[in-house]
DNA sequence: GGGGTAATAT
DNA sequence: TATATTACCC
């Protein structure tokens, strides 16, 4: 394998075992590949010394360019392994990252080839720089203005870290302050819509409904999802009004008035939350993947810095 | 306009 | 089945 990578553009096309239509969609993918231009020259650092100091992050080596092809093919390798045989290997791996970190959405002509589980080949482009931005992103599919059509939105799917991230917001607004806007804000996630939430959020209520109220939950019809991430304290019944629902489904008035009194925080949480433990540039080669986040403070110290020098604002009082 | 719920669509 | 969209209400 392999010659026919180059100097940053591989010239596909060559079909030795993979069918017409893995063919074709390599062939779509590559379309999609940003060009040259695009690209980060190598000679210039992927973040800024601030930011690597900042983060601890000792300097890149230099790359040469056999180190990008070297690259280049491993990745290749590893794609057309994975459209070649159901059996992927280090694709894989590459796919349960992306499906921890980032966001994961169904193209529109979703393929359940490569969407199945939480892959999306357009997406896997321009988690640039980390810096910019060092959260989630929701792609549409149609961020490229180029081919690919109108669209609607493309459908969201909430992995576990997207719920937690959810749930962590919604817990800390407390319950009755978790209004999907303010979720949304919170949640810092690029692409995702406010509808998004409301929808994720009724959901969610109905599940917390189901625990509250009949005390006991049916695991068969329990979400998975849910039942995998505890519902914080602070969602059982903060907000003293009571968890009033009468389960009465027919009307519905409750309108929460009370005074909501003092909401904590509305402030919008950039977010590298502190949920991770795990790599949050799942994408972008390598040279940045190592970078960890300690969950614990993200927010204080040299992330903070990193944040002033971002521009982000960083919510002090931000305790999780 | 935005939130909540239920029903319906995809 | 999971999520989105819509309708209707507040």
């Amino acid at each position: 394998m392999g010659e026919e990578v180059n100097a940053g553009k591989y010239t596909g096309g060559n079909h030795d075992e993979g069918d017409c239509r893995n063919d074709d969609r390599v062939s779509e993918w590559e379309l999609g590949l940003p060009n040259a231009d695009d690209l980060t020259p190598l000679s210039q650092p992927l973040i800024s010394p601030e930011l690597a100091s900042a983060f601890s992050i000792s300097p890149e080596p230099r790359r040469s360019m056999i180190d990008v092809n070297r690259a280049s093919q491993n990745t290749l390798s590893s794609i057309r392994g994975e459209l070649s045989s159901s059996n992927s290997v280090n694709f894989k791996s590459f796919n349960e990252e992306r499906g921890k970190d980032g966001m994961v959405v169904e193209g529109e002509e979703s393929d359940p080839d490569l969407v199945g589980d939480g892959s999306d080949s357009r997406k896997v482009r321009r988690i640039d720089s980390c810096t910019e931005e060092s959260e989630f992103r929701a792609e549409n599919g149609n961020d490229d203005g180029s081919a690919r059509t109108a669209s609607k939105r493309a459908r969201l799917v909430w992995t576990p870290q997207l719920h937690k991230r959810f749930v962590e917001v919604v817990a800390h607004l407390g319950i009755k302050n978790a209004v999907p806007k303010t979720i949304m804000q919170m949640m810092n996630v690029e692409g995702l819509t406010r509808e998004n939430v409301a929808s994720h959020l009724q959901k969610y209520r109905l599940y917390l409904k189901r625990m509250q109220g009949g005390s006991n939950e049916d695991p068969s019809s329990s979400d998975p999802l849910f039942t995998s991430t505890p519902v914080p304290q602070s969602l059982h019944e903060s907000g003293g009004s009571g968890h009033g629902h009468g389960h009465g489904h027919g009307h519905k008035h409750e309108h929460r008035h009370g005074n909501v009194g003092h909401v904590p925080m509305p402030t919008p949480m950039p977010y590298p939350p502190q949920m991770m433990h795990m790599p949050r540039i799942s994408v972008l080669p390598r040279m940045i993947n190592d970078i960890t986040f300690d969950s614990e403070d993200w927010c204080s110290t040299q992330m903070r810095s990193s944040f002033d020098l971002m521009n982000h604002s960083c919510p002090a009082g931000t305790s999780f």
